[in-house]
DNA sequence: TCCTTACTAATTTTT
DNA sequence: TTAGTAAGGA
C-alpha cells in the first residue's frame, strides 16, 4: 500500500496538482494559496511515492534562502536528507558553468561580478586615455551603463535595441562600442556578470548538444517557483532542459510580477501554454495566509490593474482585525505611529518583535525607522542596502582571494593593488593596464615582468615588484592550503588585517574581517570537501532576502526583499505619490504603475493577521521638505468601505507608549514608570546591569528629562543607546 | 607622483 | 548621509 501521508496537509485542488506528475503543468494562483507548498510537496511525492531518484529532480526557487527552506521541508517530509537539486537559476548556472566553462572558452575559476564590479569595469573603460577622443563625460555613465545592462538582462540584440530605444545617434553608436568593450573586458578578466551566467549557460547548451543531453537526461522532472518573475533567458533555459522529458511544473501569479524592470516577462506565462500545447492549468482559490479584511484589501487594490487574468481568491480566515490606515502630518509622526503600535502589539497583544515587518518601497526610507527602533531599544534587522559581503573591507579581502584563484581578474587586482597603501597610485595603475592592453596580456603578466616595462621609474618598479611577490605567494598558497588556512593567510599577508586593526575610528572593520574567516570555517564544516572556490561562488550570489533570519527582531525591508515571505503583522509605510508609486512610474507609463500596484499587492498579502498602512503629508528627503499626496493605492485599498482612520491610535488596552518626536500629537500624561526614573543617576562612568545585554558602562549622556539618552558600552556588544526613561525598567545601576 | 582634505551632487526596486 | 572628485601640500 502506498503511503499518502504527505498529501494530508493539502486541500483537494492542491492535491490534484501534486499527483499529476507527468507532462507540462502550470499552476496559476493568487497570493498565499499554497503554490510553494504544492511545489515542495510534489518534489517529495515524486521521491517517496513515485520512486523517482532525487538525482533526477530539479527545483528552481527565487532566492537562495527559499531554496534552503525547500530543501529542509522536503527532507522533513522524506525523513532523510534531500538530494534533490534545489537552487536559484543563477546558482544553478554558476554550478553548471563551473564544471563546463572550458567548452565556451572560459577558464576554470572564473570570477562572478556583482553590480559594483561591473560598474567599475565600465568606468575604467570610459576613463582610459586611449579612449580620450570620444565623448564620455561622467554624466553619461549612467546612460551607457543602463543601456548595456538592459540589453543583457532583456536579452536584446544590441543593434536592434540601439535602433529602437536610443534616439540620439551619437549615444547609439557609443553604446554599441562600449557594449563590445565591456563584454570583451569581462571575458579578458575571465569574469561573468549575473546575466552572463544565464546567457553563457544557454550558449553552452546551444553549442554543445552532448552537454545539453546530459543535463536533459538528468533532469527528468523540472520545477520553477515564482514563474511570473522569470526573464526570457531563464525561460529559454527551462525550455532547453524540458525538451528532454517534457515534465515541467511551474507555479506563478501574474499579479505578483515585480521584476519587470529587470527583464522579467509576465508573457512567459502565456508563452508557456503555447510552447507546451498540452500543458494543463491548475488554479488554487483558497488563501491560507491572511484574514478576510487583509485579503479583501489586496483584492480591491489589484482589481485596478487591467493587464491580468481575473481570479478567485477566498479566505479561510473570516473576521480578524480591520486594516488600519493612518495619514500623518509629517514623517516623524508617522514613525511614532508605527513605534506606538509596535510597542502596543508587543506589550499588550502578545506579539513578538519577530512577528512584525515594516515594509517600504525603497531602502532609503528605512533610516528614520532604524533610528526610532534604536531609540526605543526595540530589536530590529534591516534587509537591503549594503550586505555583509558588500562592505569595503570584505570586498577588498574578496579581491585578494579572487586574484589568487583567477589571476586574469584585472578588475580585482586593480582595486586592491594599492590597498593597503603601497605607493602605487592611480596614474601608475592606469599605465600598467594600458601596457597589458597593448600587449594583449593581463595586469598579472605586466606585474610579473615589471622589470621589463618601460616608462616607470625605479622606485615605482620596486614597489610593484613587492606587490608581485605578494601576488605570487597568494597563488602558491591557494594551491596548497585548505580554505580556512588560505583565507587566514591572505588576510594577514595582504596587510589588510593590520591596516584595519590600526584604524581606531572604525573598529567594526577588523571584526568583520574576522567574521569572514569564521564564515569560511563554518562553510567548510557544513560542506565537507568544498573549496574556497565554492565559497566565493556562494558569496557572489548571496542576496538580501537570503540574510533574513528568524531572530526575534522587527524586520525592516523593501517589499522586493520579502517576496514569498509572510508575517503576522505588517506595516506598509511612506505610501505617498512619487514614493509608492515611485516618481519614475508616475512619469512613465501605465505599465509601470501596474507593476507598482502589483508591488502593493505583494506587500499587503505578506500580512497574516494585522495590516497597518501609513503615509505622511510632509517628509524630509534629499535634504529638503517635500509635500506629497497620499498614494492612490491607499484609496484603492479603502474602497467604499469606511475604514478606521484613528486620530489617536487605538489599541487593545491603554497604550504604554511615550512618543519621542511628536509629544503634542499624542499628548498623554507621562507614564508613572517613566517619571519614577531619576535620570540624573545616569552619569558617564556609572556601571549598569541590563537584563538582556549584561553589564556595561555609561559612556555618554545626552538630552534631558524623559528624553535623556545614555550610550552604554557592553562587553563584546559595543555601544548601545537607550532612552533612559523607557529602558530603565530593564536596567539596574550598580 | 601620491595622499589628504574639502566640497559637491545625488539617492527605486536587485538575482 | 555618503560616494566621488578636485585641488593643494608633501
Ligand atoms: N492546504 C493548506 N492548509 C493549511 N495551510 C496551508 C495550506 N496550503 C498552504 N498553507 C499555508 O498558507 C501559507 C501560504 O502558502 P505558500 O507560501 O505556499 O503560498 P504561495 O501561494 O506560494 O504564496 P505567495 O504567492 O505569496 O508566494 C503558508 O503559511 C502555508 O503553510
Amino acid at each position: 500500500m502506498t503511503d499518502l501521508s504527505i498529501l494530508e496537509n493539502l486541500n483537494e485542488e492542491q492535491r490534484r496538482a501534486v499527483v499529476d506528475t507527468e507532462g507540462a503543468l502550470l499552476v496559476l494562483a493568487g497570493a498565499g494559496s499554497g503554490k510553494t507548498r504544492v511545489l515542495t510537496t510534489r518534489v517529495a511525492y515524486l521521491v517517496k511515492n513515485m520512486n523517482v531518484d532525487p538525482y533526477n529532480i530539479l527545483a528552481i526557487t527565487f532566492t537562495n534562502k527559499a531554496a534552503g527552506e525547500m530543501k529542509q521541508r522536503v527532507a522533513n517530509m522524506l525523513g532523510e536528507s534531500c538530494e534533490v537539486w534545489i537552487s536559484t537559476f543563477h546558482s544553478m548556472c554558476a554550478q553548471i558553468l563551473f564544471r563546463e566553462c572550458e567548452r565556451i572558452g572560459y577558464g576554470k575559476n572564473f570570477s562572478i561580478y556583482a553590480e559594483a564590479e561591473c560598474a567599475r569595469v565600465l568606468k575604467r573603460i570610459m576613463k582610459s586615455p586611449s579612449d580620450a577622443d570620444n565623448e564620455k563625460n561622467a554624466k553619461l555613465f549612467d546612460t551607457y551603463y543602463g543601456h548595456i545592462k538592459r540589453i543583457k538582462s532583456f536579452n536584446h540584440d544590441p543593434k536592434e535595441y540601439a535602433e529602437a530605444c536610443i534616439g540620439e545617434s551619437k549615444i547609439k553608436k557609443e553604446t554599441l562600442r562600449l557594449f563590445d568593450l565591456y563584454q570583451a573586458e569581462l571575458k579578458n578578466n575571465n569574469a561573468m556578470d549575473f546575466d552572463d551566467l544565464l546567457i553563457n549557460t544557454v550558449k553552452l547548451f546551444d553549442e554543445n548538444p552532448d552537454v545539453l543531453e546530459r543535463y536533459q537526461r538528468r533532469f527528468r522532472y523540472i520545477h520553477v517557483d515564482e514563474f511570473q518573475d522569470t526573464n526570457k533567458i531563464q525561460y529559454r533555459l527551462v525550455r532547453q532542459l524540458a525538451k528532454g522529458y517534457g515534465n515541467i511544473f511551474v507555479v506563478g501569479d501574474e499579479d505578483q510580477s515585480i521584476y519587470g524592470w529587470r527583464g522579467a516577462e509576465i508573457s512567459n506565462i502565456l508563452d508557456f501554454k503555447k510552447d507546451f500545447p498540452d500543458a494543463k492549468v491548475y488554479k488554487l482559490e483558497q488563501n491560507y495566509r491572511s484574514t478576510a479584511h487583509i485579503l479583501n484589501a489586496a483584492n480591491r487594490v489589484i482589481a485596478n490593474n487591467k493587464k491580468r487574468f481575473d481570479k478567485v481568491l477566498k479566505t479561510t480566515k473570516e473576521g480578524g482585525k480591520r486594516v488600519e490606515v493612518f495619514n500623518a502630518y509629517n514623517d516623524r509622526e508617522e514613525v511614532d505611529y508605527v513605534m506606538r503600535n509596535i510597542n502596543d502589539l508587543v506589550t499588550l497583544a502578545g506579539y513578538n518583535y519577530g512577528d512584525i515587518a515594516i515594509l517600504m518601497r525603497a531602502n532609503s526610507l528605512s533610516r528614520q525607522f532604524e533610528e526610532a527602533l534604536t531609540l526605543y531599544n526595540m530589536p530590529y534587522r534591516v534587509y537591503g542596502g549594503i550586505r555583509f559581503y558588500e562592505r569595503k573591507e570584505i570586498k577588498e579581502l574578496l579581491c585578494y582571494l579572487r586574484i589568487a584563484i583567477n589571476p586574469f581578474d584585472n578588475e580585482s587586482a586593480a582595486r586592491i593593488i594599492n590597498v593597503p597603501r603601497r605607493g602605487i597610485g592611480d596614474a601608475t595603475v592606469q599605465k600598467l593596464i594600458e601596457c597589458a592592453g597593448a600587449n594583449g596580456t593581463h595586469l598579472f603578466d605586466v606585474v610579473k615582468n615589471i622589470e621589463n616595462v618601460d616608462g616607470l621609474n625605479a622606485g615605482t618598479k620596486q614597489k610593484i615588484a613587492g606587490f608581485r611577490n605578494l601576488w605570487l605567494s597568494l597563488i602558491d598558497a591557494a594551491g596548497k592550503s585548505d580554505a580556512v588556512a588560505f583565507s587566514e593567510y591572505v588576510l594577514k599577508a595582504s596587510g589588510l588585517f593590520d591596516m584595519y586593526k590600526a584604524d581606531e575610528a572604525e573598529p567594526d572593520r577588523v571584526e568583520n574581517l574576522k567574521e569572514f574567516v569564521s564564515a569560511v570555517n563554518l562553510f567548510r564544516k557544513d560542506n565537507p570537501g568544498k573549496t574556497i572556490e565554492d565559497f566565493l561562488r556562494m558569496v557572489a550570489l548571496i542576496s538580501d532576502a537570503d540574510e533574513i533570519d528568524d531572530s526575534n527582531s522587527v524586520t525592516l525591508a523593501t517589499i522586493h526583499a520579502v517576496k514569498g515571505l509572510e508575517f503576522p503583522v505588517v506595516f506598509i509605510v511612506a505610501l505617498e505619490e512619487n514614493i509608492f508609486p515611485s516618481s519614475h512610474a508616475v512619469i512613465e507609463s501605465d505599465d509601470n504603475i501596474e507593476e507598482e500596484r502589483r508591488l502593493m499587492y505583494v506587500a499587503i498579502t505578506r500580512a497574516k493577521e494585522r495590516l497597518y498602512v501609513s503615509s505622511s503629508r510632509c517628509r524630509f528627503r534629499f535634504n529638503q521638505r517635500q509635500n506629497n499626496l497620499r498614494s492612490r493605492f491607499v484609496q484603492e485599498l479603502i474602497g467604499n468601505v469606511p475604514a478606521k482612520t484613528p486620530q489617536t491610535p487605538q489599541s487593545e488596552q491603554k497604550s504604554t507608549f511615550k512618543p519621542a518626536y511628536t509629544g503634542a500629537a499624542a499628548a498623554k500624561p507621562a507614564s508613572p514608570a517613566a517619571n519614577a526614573v531619576d535620570v540624573s543617576e545616569y552619569t558617564v562612568g556609572r556601571k549598569v546591569e541590563h537584563s538582556k545585554f549584561g553589564t556595561g558602562v555609561i559612556v555618554s549622556v545626552s538630552g534631558s528629562g524623559n528624553e535623556t539618552i545614555a550610550g552604554i558600552e557592553f562587553e563584546n556588544l559595543g555601544i548601545k543607546k537607550f532612552v533612559v526613561a523607557l529602558a530603565a525598567k530593564n536596567m539596574r545601576l550598580l
